[in-house]
DNA sequence: GTAGGGTTAG
């Protein structure tokens, strides 16, 4: 009709494309006037509302677009990959590109960073492997940036060696490339290696930037490395690195996960300017480190300034309510995110896990079962393992097993689902149900995780496993620990075999209680640490309540605070007690 | 014209 009574032009379909970029429904409407049209330049209109399609996410629209075009330009399908990869859609990714070579389009530099990208996500190392082959094939391997995205690829497979050998083999390393190297060690756990790359950086005298500093700070959280990370931080600022509000952001995290509460508070009250990360980083942070009262004041004055939180700060509202035992409160907080009628507030599954462990840590275990029978949600393996921890902590044989059957169904692989099972059978002396236990595993090959802890001097991490002899000062360990062992034994510690484990792999009969990763790490702190300065321990999985009980008596003999971080929260020793009190 | 890097949670 349009079309008919007022002839358009070329310029005006176009100006209207620009004008509807964001809005589907008259993208829709414009699509079909050009398909009327006779024009001759009908591609390039298309080209533009392909664009736009991808731009606002419908990508099932941006393929038909894309599927009308004759003999589409690899320009086009570049930009459809770029929308498979933002729209997180690899499975559609792979398949184009599967198209374009069995029609003998040759894919070039652009298509391939996406086409890795899709890869990573897909998460299937042997395409990964021939994608690579392809692009050596290509000869674009040679290309910082699809080398830089190999190298990420390979990190997100755990192909540690694969990606170290591809980075260290790229001829040319600019600090992009520097920086989503570590970026990758981050966030695939490996901050370690981030810390390392990090010192070769500055042997290679490649200057740093805003984003290193974050990344490294990350890092510095996840190793509990709160000295090395300040280094970090004063060197930035004194190589006048711009330190902008994600900057802070990060040093507030590490502070906060390295124990650092007080600290991160002062640094939280002077920030220059503060958003809902800022806000929520210090609220899931205090509810991690057993401040729950903190935490929920914080919540409040957010409110009162106007502030909008998002599903973050109310999962770390929610976990301080669990922390604390303030299971009323949790409910609270939850119908609050239920009425908020905000899209962006609707309860995701990590909420509902929340308050599955807020009722089953209080010991509520079937209104726990209830609430995941009843939820609107399918519920996931995360939701069903916050209520088998739950039945371990209160020696629930019966529901355990069957929350335990759902989820070794489900996923055979994860070791610490059959550890909780075990150790609630062991709880109860059911010996022979705990050998069943661990036959299924050893029958399922599920790999159990090895439990370290860490601890930071002089600028380095060392690392324990339970029983570890292998550090240097590991005589002079032993022997501290001996001696406090025999110290604190006089002041009423008795060993707790009986302890229940959470998900710490299990015991072996002959591996002594004593030397757990967490006691050689203590003893480490005692030995070479600052007097006066708190000992910062780290751990992989949960620490068992031996090990709490331990360092609660250590505090108390020596006078030290010890800080240990735990796979789920912090504990506070100081002079015999903990922050985390019954609620752990 | 298109491609690689950062903060809370998981």
């Amino acid at each position: 009709m349009l079309a008919k009574q007022t002839p358009l032009t070329k310029q005006m379909l176009s100006e209207l494309l620009r004008a509807s970029s964001s809005k589907t429904k008259q993208l829709k409407k414009i699509h079909a006037v050009v398909i009327r049209t006779g024009f001759s330049e009908k591609n390039s209109l298309l080209t533009q509302l392909l664009e736009n399609l991808v731009l606002v996410g419908d990508m099932c629209y941006a393929r038909q677009v894309f599927d009308e075009m004759h003999k589409p330009r690899i320009f086009l399908w570049n930009t459809l990959f770029k929308g498979y990869v933002r729209n997180q859609l690899p499975f559609e990714s792979v398949l184009l590109y599967k198209k374009m070579r069995d029609l003998g389009v040759r894919p070039d530099e652009f298509t391939y960073p996406f086409v890795v990208k899709a890869i990573s996500q897909l998460g299937v190392l042997p395409c990964g492997v021939s994608l690579h082959a392809h692009v050596v094939k290509n000869g674009f391997e040679c290309l910082g940036i699809v080398a830089t995205e190999l190298v990420m690829m390979y990190m997100k497979f755990s192909e540690l060696s694969s990606a170290e050998f591809l980075f260290e083999s790229m001829q040319v390393k600019d600090l992009v490339a520097w920086n989503a190297f570590i970026a990758v060690c981050v966030q695939t756990g490996n901050s370690a290696i981030a810390l390392e790359y990090f010192n070769k950086m500055s042997a290679d005298a490649v200057q740093f930037d805003s984003f290193t500093v974050v990344s490294m700070l990350s890092a510095c959280g996840q190793l509990g490395s709160l000295e090395i990370g300040e280094e970090i931080y004063d060197r930035a600022r004194k190589e006048e690195i711009d330190c902008n509000i994600i900057v802070e952001n990060a040093r507030l995290d590490m502070h906060l996960k390295c124990g650092s509460t007080e600290a991160a508070r002062v640094l939280f009250d002077e920030m220059k300017q503060r958003n809902v990360v800022s806000w929520s980083t210090m609220i899931v942070g205090y509810a991690m480190n057993g401040d729950s009262r903190e935490a929920l004041a914080l919540f409040t004055m957010m409110q009162n300034e106007g502030l909008r939180p998002n599903y973050v700060t109310f999962l770390g509202v929610l976990s301080a309510c669990s922390h604390a035992g303030l299971v009323n409160e949790g409910k609270r907080y939850f119908s609050l995110m239920v009425r908020s009628n905000d899209k962006n507030l609707e309860p995701r599954k990590e909420h509902y896990a929340c308050m599955v462990d807020l009722l089953g840590r209080s010991g509520l275990l079937e209104e726990a079962y209830e609430f995941i029978k009843k939820m609107p949600v399918e519920p996931d393996t995360g939701i069903w393992g916050a209520l088998l921890g739950a039945c371990a902590v209160h020696r629930d044989m019966i529901l355990g097993q069957k929350v335990a059957d759902v989820l070794v169904e489900t996923a055979p692989d994860i070791g610490s689902y059959h550890v909780l099972l075990s150790n609630i059978y062991a709880a109860a002396g059911k010996w022979d149900c705990v050998d069943k236990v661990r036959g299924k595993m050893r029958k399922l090959g599920t790999k159990k995780v090895a439990a370290y802890s860490s601890i930071e001097f002089d600028g380095k991490i060392h690392f324990f496993n339970r029983g570890d002899k292998s550090h240097p000062q590991s005589k002079v360990i032993y022997e501290k620990l001996d001696e406090i062992l025999k110290k604190i034994r006089n002041m009423g510690y008795v060993p707790d075999t009986g302890s229940v484990f959470h998900d710490v792999e299990m015991e072996e009969k002959e591996c002594s209680l004593s030397h757990h990763s967490e006691k050689l790490a203590i003893a480490f702190g005692l030995i070479n640490g600052r007097v006066g300065h708190p000992i910062r321990v780290m751990k992989n999985l949960r620490t068992c309540d031996d090990c709490h009980v331990f360092s609660k008596f250590v505090s108390r003999l020596t006078s030290r605070e010890i800080i240990m971080r735990d796979k789920n929260r912090f504990h506070h020793f100081r002079n015999g007690i903990c922050s985390c009190k019954e609620f752990w």
